[in-house]
DNA sequence: AGAAATATGAAGCCGTCC
DNA sequence: GGACGGCTTCATATTTCT
């Protein structure tokens, strides 16, 4: 697969061989979701439709489906012929472009006055109106029980936003009222602490159903340590390499392998068997979802994560594939796996190419061709100094074998180039940047430390390897997504999908440091971007409430995306790695819970 | 006070060898 | 199979500097 590095707009990509329209089996379009009800969305890995296989019996529902009202489908057919379902799709978009207007003016005074932190201003939006169902999705159980117990709170940091339940026993009581056993109550309250909220203490119950429900061994809520135990008896080690497999692998049935080569569903530029996969009922969207985390965790983690996100298998891929670094990451999501496409052009994917000025003082004993993990730290200037004396002390020009063994071990460890005749450095900051596919000086300014920017972009996605899966969604939204962004950082999803030439309608983005927002607001204005940035900083507070105002007033979501925390589950962290329970790691459970609200009020009948 | 600099291993994978 | 060694890892705590 030759993939030269010569177009330079992405729109001209064109990986089918065959130049026909593929329209996957896709989600209603947001913003006809409301006026067409019964949308019915799946995900079909590997089931496009192919425009010339439909019949005119099979067409009409077809571009229905898609949320066209059935006159205007009938009317473009007609314009256009049956045989080209590319100029019918482009003239109902053109229609619908038109009938759009109206509707967008509404949704973009409601925006304001969510960005306004107004929320009574919602309340009284005639969307407000919608009756909620009652169906058997406990999260929506919750959320209606919460309107009896306290008032909608403001969307800021309030202290007093979110009801906290001081007595332990008054929260025991609620929790029963609520219907969960005591058992539950209390393992909740331990876990969640004593100032936990009712949001978070259900929020946590809903999530360890879910789980126990998956998998009748789930331990009930473990202590902090939990996979420890586990590791020591020999049915969860791991049997000998058994060749190389696409997909995830699984050992005795239980604990996930890491592929090898880390090529997930493939990459662009490795060749490899076309992918296919059959995703477990659960995980269908609407919305699509990807989540991400360190694909290096510790054991049994990631068959965590896999068993509360709808037991999809993660995908594994390491961005070395797409640049000249390395980035072990897993990936879960429901998108399509056939049809992908990368950005162009191909980012340099050695270190010379990526860093030509390296070049001339790389020995040749320093056999590298690819970097590692770019992290949250760099090496220090007294490590760079004790390198370049231990190089010095050499007599000959190649330096003895034990000294380029120590300095390799630094290089490899710190991520070291050379930028000088026995000079070793650190990357710069917007060499990171470039390595991890962002603009240069994405990071820079704004009030940003230089440590901070080093922070932000270690803990950030590598944006060509994240476009490369989000590229199937370009072909089935032309008219752009809408997209809730959890842990947004400084943006890597939003910048993909942008690079891509998918136009961003609505954006909200949660994220807790403020340096990242201004980072990602920044980007925003300077990219003129037509939608609309809604940015969050807690993402514990996001419960139902707040997501169906937002979604009732946005037409849903089309993508939830995020990478929860790896503080507690990445092996740089010498003391706190304590799993997913940790701290900050945690916080996985609350991309779920808010997927799984995502899901449950996009499935309620409007 | 905030930014910058610095020191601080272990977990767990893989390949090799016997 | 298992012992062994090589290798990699979205970081934290503390001190020093400005």
């Amino acid at each position: 697969m030759d993939q030269n590095a010569s177009g330079e707009d992405s729109d001209n990509i064109d990986w089918d061989t065959e130049d026909e329209l593929e329209i996957q089996n896709s989600f209603v379009p947001s913003s006809s979701r409301l006026t067409n009800p019964d949308g019915e969305a799946s995900v079909g890995d590997g089931e496009a439709i192919s425009g010339t296989d439909l019949s005119h019996s099979k067409l009409i529902p077809h571009f229905v489906r898609m949320g066209f009202p059935e006159e205007l489908v009938a009317k473009a057919i007609e314009e256009n012929g049956e045989g080209n379902s590319e100029s019918i799709l482009e003239t109902l978009l053109t229609y619908s472009a038109l009938e759009n207007s109206d509707l967008q003016a509404i949704e973009n005074s409601d925006l304001q006055a969510i960005e306004n932190s107004d929320l009574h201003a919602l309340e009284n939006s005639p969307q407000q109106e919608q009756p909620v169902d009652s169906d058997h999705c406990s999260s929506d159980y919750y959320e209606n029980f919460m309107d009896d117990l306290s008032d909608s709170d403001s969307w800021c940091e309030d202290e007093e936003s979110t009801e906290s339940l001081s007595g332990k026993g008054k929260a025991l009581s609620f929790l029963k009222n609520m219907g969960y056993t005591m058992e539950e109550a209390s393992i909740a309250m331990e876990r969640c602490g004593p100032d936990a909220s009712v949001d978070e203490l259900t929020d946590f119950i809903c999530a360890a159903q879910m789980a126990r429900a998956a998998d009748p061994f789930f331990p009930e809520l473990p202590e902090q340590k939990p996979k420890r135990k586990l590791l020591e008896n020999g049915t969860w080690k791991r049997k000998k390499h058994r060749g190389y497999d696409n997909r995830t692998m699984f050992d005795d049935g239980e604990t996930l392998r890491l592929p090898n080569p880390m090529i997930g569903y493939g990459v662009p530029t490795e060749v490899c068997p076309t992918p296919h996969r059959i995703l477990p009922e659960a995980a269908m969207g609407p919305p699509y979802f990807y989540y991400e985390n360190v694909a290096l965790a510790p054991k049994g983690v990631w068959d965590t994560i896999k068993r509360f996100l709808y037991d999809v298998e993660p995908e594994f891929v390491d961005s070395k594939y797409f640049c000249a670094a390395a980035r072990k990451r897993g990936y879960v999501h429901n998108l399509p796996i056939n049809n992908r496409f990368p950005l162009l052009p191909l980012p340099p994917r050695t270190i010379k190419e990526a860093l030509p000025l390296t070049r001339r003082w790389w020995p040749a004993w320093d056999t590298r061709t690819k970097l590692n993990c770019l992290q949250t730290c760099i090496g220090s200037a007294k490590l760079t100094e004790r390198l370049r004396k231990a190089l010095e002390d050499s007599i000959d020009d190649e330096p003895a074998q034990h000294v380029q063994k120590y300095v390799m071990d630094e290089c490899r460890k710190w991520n070291l180039v050379w930028v000088g005749r026995n000079k070793l450095a650190p990357l710069e900051c917007d060499e990171v940047e470039m390595l991890l596919g962002f603009p240069r000086n994405h990071t820079r300014g704004g009030g940003i430390s230089r440590t901070d920017r080093y922070k932000s972009l270690g803990n950030s996605f590598q944006v060509d390897t994240v476009a490369y899966h989000l590229s199937v969604l370009k072909d089935m939204f032309p008219r752009g997504i809408n997209m809730l962004s959890l842990f947004s950082g400084i943006g890597g999803a939003e910048v993909a999908l942008h690079k891509l030439g998918v136009p961003l309608n609505n954006v909200v983005s949660v994220e807790k440091s403020e340096v990242n927002r201004n980072i990602v607001r920044g980007w925003w204005e300077q990219t003129n971007q037509k939608g609309k940035l809604i940015d969050f900083e807690d993402v514990t507070r996001l419960d139902g409430d707040r997501l169906e105002h937002i979604m009732n007033n946005i037409g849903g979501f089309d993508l939830v995306i995020g990478g929860s925390p790896c503080n507690n589950l990445a092996g740089s962290n010498r003391h706190h790695r304590d799993g997913l329970e940790g701290k900050e790691s945690s916080l996985f459970y609350d991309y779920f819970r808010i997927l799984d609200l995502v899901k449950c009020i996009m499935a309620k009948p409007l």
